[in-house]
RNA sequence: GCGCCUGUAGCUCAACCGGAUAGAGCAACGGCCUUCUAAGCCGUCGGUUGCAGGUUCGAGUCCUGCCAGGCGCGCCA
């Protein structure tokens, strides 16, 4: 509908040119938007207020001179001039019901597809030396809910999954992993590995209180870079287990990554030494203080002189700086991405700065590659200072997890106690574990948020319990009624605000969901789901659907419940939350 | 010191590319269950958008300067 508007705008615009009204060189990229209120129609255009100054005219009058150049357009019912010059576009009544129509018939909701674009996503990337924490939470459900919306609208999406398997403290845990084998049974280790974290502690004791340890976890670093086979093999022990509890976690969270999608650090070994030749051939490559580093002039430190990267330490070794031009070079390169996206902590912002900008200097990706750090910020606990246990120490992610559910059930068995122990305990799941998601999702993603369980589990708000809720009583009208969700024919007769309001909102979907794909903020899609549900909730409550006599009106607004419950099911989904029927 | 981010109602958060009267939820107060799940709906109260200038038809949004907080800044990732 905005392309359709603009088209005629445009129109109308060519038609006051040759007509003398406006200069040759006043036009301008129009444009038009959804209107906040209702009383200025549907979608609304500035134009006239832009193109004053240069037409010489006051805003009003352009505007009139516009609205009367404007083709006819049997979308658009009405057009009014309002406040200091805007142009309101009142929707035709039988424009939006044949988009309600298309919709309903549409097992993609008639969203738009766009031109498909290989789209790498770099999101999760925990480290493998320790077991994942609160802290790899926004990376991996934030990355997960825009990868699903991005296949969603066409887009071809590799999943990058570039965990930290490589690295001093390997040669620590090695050691560690290699003295414990000698000493205890295959079962006790399984064991003591199963708690990654008391894994890493022990052995960061051992390398601290015995030099003999540390020389030889030093020791075994070489070998593991040297590609020494024993050393490997322990090496994959390690990180078999490792990424067995990650997957365990992603599976736990409805995440879409699976073991394929995992490409770590230790992938790009090979080719470090040809990412420092390369920029050597290319003359990027000085030596500073016996490292070798590129420096490039829009980037200063603290002095003021040039920052540089370093891609190789005066000791010959390789830095993360190395390995991630090597991944974007393989994305790039073997991948074929058209669009890269990093989400990644804001903190690193400084480094893909660095990273996107030699990338294309290098010549490793192409001048037209889209390279965006989605970046976001600190979860914080109620207190506003980082989210920690009451000791002081990091929060695994399995725990915040399992009280999440704990939480739930406790609730959900108070409210729906007639439920049977099987289906509690599945709707305490999903309404525990996407409370957690959705908090998360719900909030701005470049800023710090407050973690707060009883805010999240609320069933009042912008939360996922309350979307959830939504779509049950949708799913309850059906089930009631003893129909089918696409058991639904006729016109569509909306009379009532309540009704009109949650139609103009349903179609917005598609839009909504390209800004998501853009912008990497899924918060935008929330915001967009909380109000059909509300939207719903108001009209459920003032409009009877199964009591109602007139069978038509009946139709009706069966065929809007029904598209808003798969409106808010798909948005779920997208968003990586599990809708239930009942709860 | 330089750079990035943040500052919106008592609290937690919104506000699309600069757009019309800055919106939700919580908290407080008041209504609505013989009727599709009240985990709901409807209403009242609550704001000098950190401060001061500037740009313009119009600024929470852009620019400048302050104030407060967070983060980053050469061989960790």
């Amino acid at each position: 509908m905005k392309e359709r508007l603009i088209a005629l705008i445009e129109s109308a615009l060519d038609s006051l040119i040759a007509a003398g009204t406006l200069p040759a060189d006043a036009k301008r990229p129009v444009q038009i938007d959804r209107t906040k209120d209702k009383s200025h129609g549907d979608f609304a255009t500035n134009i006239a207020l832009m193109l004053a100054k240069p037409a010489g005219m006051k805003p009003r009058d352009l505007a009139e001179a516009l609205i009367a150049a404007l083709p006819a357009d049997s979308a658009v019912a009405k057009v009014d001039i309002a406040g200091p010059g805007f142009i309101n576009f009142f929707q035709a009544e039988d424009f939006l019901n044949s988009q309600l129509d298309a919709a309903l018939a549409d097992a993609h909701l008639a969203v738009p597809r766009g031109a498909p674009q290989t789209v790498v996503v770099d999101y999760s990337s925990p480290n493998l030396a320790k077991e994942m924490h609160v802290g790899h939470l926004r990376s991996t459900i934030i990355g997960d809910a825009v990868v699903r919306t991005l296949e969603f609208l066409g887009h071809q999406v590799v999943r990058q999954n570039h965990v930290g398997d490589w690295g001093t403290q390997f040669g620590m845990l090695l050691a560690y992993l290699d003295e414990q084998k000698h000493e205890e049974s295959a079962a006790e280790l399984s064991r003591e590995l199963g708690d990654l974290e008391g894994f890493y502690r022990a052995a960061k004791q051992r390398f601290d209180e015995s030099e003999d340890f540390a020389t030889r976890a030093r020791g075994l670093v070489v070998k593991l870079q040297a590609g020494d086979a024993d050393c490997l093999k322990l090496w994959r022990e390690f990180n078999d287990v490792s990424l067995s509890h990650c997957q365990a976690v992603y599976d736990r969270l409805g995440v879409s990554l699976t073991p394929s999608d995992v490409r770590g650090e230790s992938a790009y070994n090979d080719d470090l030494a040809q990412v420092v030749a390369d920029l050597t051939a290319k003359g990027l490559l000085s030596e500073d203080q016996g490292a070798q580093c590129v420096f490039m002039d829009q980037f200063k430190n603290k002095d003021g002189d040039p920052l540089p990267v370093i891609v190789q330490k005066a000791d010959g070794g390789y830095l993360y700086a190395t390995t991630d031009l090597a991944a974007l070079r393989y994305r790039a390169g073997t991948l074929g991405a058209d669009r890269m996206l990093y989400f990644v902590d804001q903190r690193q912002a400084l480094h893909f700065q660095q990273m996107f900008a030699l990338a294309k200097l290098a010549g490793f990706v192409p001048e037209a590659t889209e390279l965006a750090h989605m970046g976001f910020g600190t979860m914080n606990g109620p207190d506003g200072r980082p989210f920690k246990t009451r000791d002081g120490g990091t929060v695994k992610l399995i725990d915040l997890l399992d009280e999440a559910e704990q939480r739930a059930y406790a609730l959900v068995s108070e409210k729906s106690g007639e439920l049977d122990e099987d289906e509690l305990r599945s709707i305490a799941r999903a309404v525990g574990i996407g409370a957690v998601k959705y908090a998360d999702l719900s909030k701005n993603r470049s800023s710090d948020y407050i973690f707060n369980f009883d805010q999240m589990l609320s069933f009042e708000g912008n939360t996922a319990p309350y979307l959830l809720y939504a779509y049950t009583r949708v799913a309850s009208v059906f089930r009631k009624a003893g129909l089918a969700m696409d058991a639904v024919s006729g016109d569509f007769q909306l009379n009532d605000d309540a009704e009109q309001a949650l139609a103009a909102r349903l179609v917005q979907f598609g839009e909504v969901l390209q800004s998501v794909a853009d912008k990497g903020q899924p918060h935008l899609l929330c915001a967009y789901l909380y109000d059909v549900a509300g939207l719903f909730s108001s009209f459920y409550e003032h409009c009877p659907i199964l009591s109602i006599d007139d069978p038509a009106l009946k139709q009706s607004r069966l065929k809007l419940a029904a598209l808003t419950a798969r409106t808010l099911k798909q948005g779920m989904e997208l968003l990586g939350l599990s809708p239930l029927e009942r709860m």
